[in-house]
DNA sequence: GCTATTTAGTTTCATTTGAAACTAATTACA
DNA sequence: TGTAATTAGTTTCAAATGAAACTAAATAGC
């Protein structure tokens, strides 16, 4: 294969293969949610990280789903509207609140994540476990080489 | 490395990875664009695909670029302002308008690419030549994965 | 030829997104 | 202590995005 180095073609550069494959998995994960369970891809990413836990700040949200700020405090808004989450005062902290799933959080966490893994698997379906392997690996070094705010 | 294959967790999500990897990449380039050339990524797709050929119709565009028509008809009428492309009326169809770089356009071409292949020399720094065909492999796979319109 | 369908491209409108400003509380330190 | 700086989180406003409706032209099928 050729390594792209001095001649600039479209469909062969990294960056825009990136994007349209990204937004490619994104969308097509996104709709599924959307559809099964009326969820937002950072609503979602809010449940599985409160899944993995206890619970969180929305600090701790932030840094943990690499969204901003905003998105985090809208995403948690919209979960505390549909009661899949709760917003829980700190005493010691008024600036404050944890985050929990609620009973219905719950179930919905247990009832999405295997579906979650399920289209993960699908769309690893093509990769050996070499690749998936190497995939992983290849998103870290991406991640750390790009300036500024690092994944 | 654990292949997630059972239980649930964010950061080893392959489509949360991407998404998160590929927009950090993508705001990187961007920032790029705009801050040397005032140019979108959207502008810039356009301008990378008639850079490597003579003309294209809008449709061309949406192909080869993979983005929606909306998005093209967008980038197209704005680089028109900037005076970077033409619209030039096809005679023997009234649907069709070719788009061609100008004078102006193929200077910021000329300029660009270099740029653009050396972001990409930066962000792939860390990959040895074998990652990189590995990656370019994998998207590919991970395209062709995913049902409906396919990359 | 004439109507129906398809295709290219644009416009409209509603939603999403993000930067910046803002509020409220905490911490630093003179 | 009292003021300045920092931190957590929300709101506001403007720009980006995308689906759907629309215009105009071409093609298909009768």
């Amino acid at each position: 294969m050729k390594l792209n180095s001095s001649t600039l073609k479209l469909s062969e550069f990294l960056p825009y293969r990136l994007s349209i494959t990204s937004n490619l998995v994104s969308r097509y994960i996104a709709s599924a949610y959307s559809e099964r369970f009326g969820l937002t891809i950072p609503q979602w990413r809010v449940i599985a990280i409160l899944g993995e836990g206890i619970e969180q700040t929305s600090k701790g949200l932030v840094d943990l789903t690499k969204m901003d700020k905003v998105a985090v405090s809208r995403a948690v808004s919209q979960l505390v509207t549909k009661k899949l989450v709760r917003r829980i005062a700190v005493q010691t902290d008024g600036r404050l609140a944890l985050v929990r799933l609620s009973k219905q959080g719950k179930d919905l966490y247990e009832e999405i994540s295997p579906l979650a893994l399920d289209l993960e698997r699908k769309l690893l379906d093509q990769l050996s476990d070499q690749e998936i392997q190497d995939l992983h690996k290849i998103l870290d070094k991406l991640g750390h080489s790009v300036p500024e705010i690092q994944v």
